[in-house]
DNA sequence: AAACGGGGTTTGCGCGAGGT
DNA sequence: ACCTCGCGCAAACCCCGTTT
């Protein structure tokens, strides 16, 4: 059917989108304009294409989260949502560190370090299956089977009876800040989420334009230390408020 | 219209692979 | 054969978009 790259296509997602409303638009209509665009149903490639489209809105919102918090933000939160892998050490020069790495990889004690590789791979991962689809379907295939291995267990859940709880569970101390807004001196991540959650929508603190984000009243804005963040991600900037 | 899945973030554990 | 490293998956939160 479409002989058209995917290179071809994030140029028409790109082109598409640059004048579309981030807000308003969605995979569906941006696949029917490039459909209309290049005369073709590219139905049979959805999963690819909603992924270039995921990717390129991704890239836009980045761009803009920049200027926002530039914007607003004097003390813009260092990290933001742009570069989580930034974490580039100054002192060493990585070209060797990646050299001796592979020469022996064994003697270089820097547990801290696989962090962010370890989370570059993951997202890679999955971006590297859908874009890739030079392997055709069998990559596509790996793709759908991780997710759906994932949604199984977590369907099974609790089930599973040698099941440990690992370190998601347990509870955190909390800096001052965070204990003052939960209330509590310690709690689990996930039960910080949640009320933090709760906040939101009590003083409804959506961000009108996009409801994934929030925008900080004066309590909040202590422990997230910038004005308008990602809902999904909150964790990131609640990080430092867990002491242990 | 309702239901479902994806999305992002966190830390810790387990297993596999590779090197000595 | 043992040790070390690296990667993947685990639970939890909820909104939004897509599909049926």
């Amino acid at each position: 059917m479409s002989d058209i790259s995917s290179e071809d296509l994030r140029r028409e997602i790109q082109a598409v989108l640059k004048d579309a409303d981030l807000a308003t638009i969605s995979a569906k209509r941006v696949r029917e304009q490039v459909e209309g665009k290049l005369n073709c149903s590219l139905l049979s490639r959805k999963k690819e294409f909603d992924k270039i489209v995921m990717e390129v809105i991704n890239e836009q919102q980045d761009e803009e989260d920049e200027d926002d918090d530039e914007g607003k933000d004097p003390d813009a939160d260092p990290d933001d949502e742009s570069e989580p892998s930034e974490e580039e050490d100054p002192s060493s020069s990585e070209e060797e560190a990646a050299k001796k790495k592979k020469q022996s990889p064994k003697k270089r004690p820097q547990p801290t370090k696989h962090k962010a590789p370890k989370k570059k791979r993951k997202t890679l991962n999955a971006d590297d299956s859908g874009t890739e689809s030079d392997a055709g379907s069998d990559s596509d295939y790996e793709v759908v089977k991780k997710p759906a291995a994932k949604k199984k267990a977590k369907a099974a859940g609790g089930t599973g009876s040698g099941r440990k709880s690992t370190g998601f569970t347990r509870a955190y101390n909390l800096s001052p800040e965070l204990s003052a807004l939960m209330g509590e001196s310690s709690l689990p991540r996930h039960e910080v989420v949640k009320k933090v959650w709760a906040i939101i929508k009590e003083r409804d603190l959506y961000d009108p334009k996009n409801k994934q984000f929030a925008i900080c009243d004066d309590e909040l804005m202590k422990v997230m230390k910038i004005r308008r963040f990602r809902t999904f991600g909150m964790l990131k900037h609640l990080k430092p408020h867990f002491l242990d």
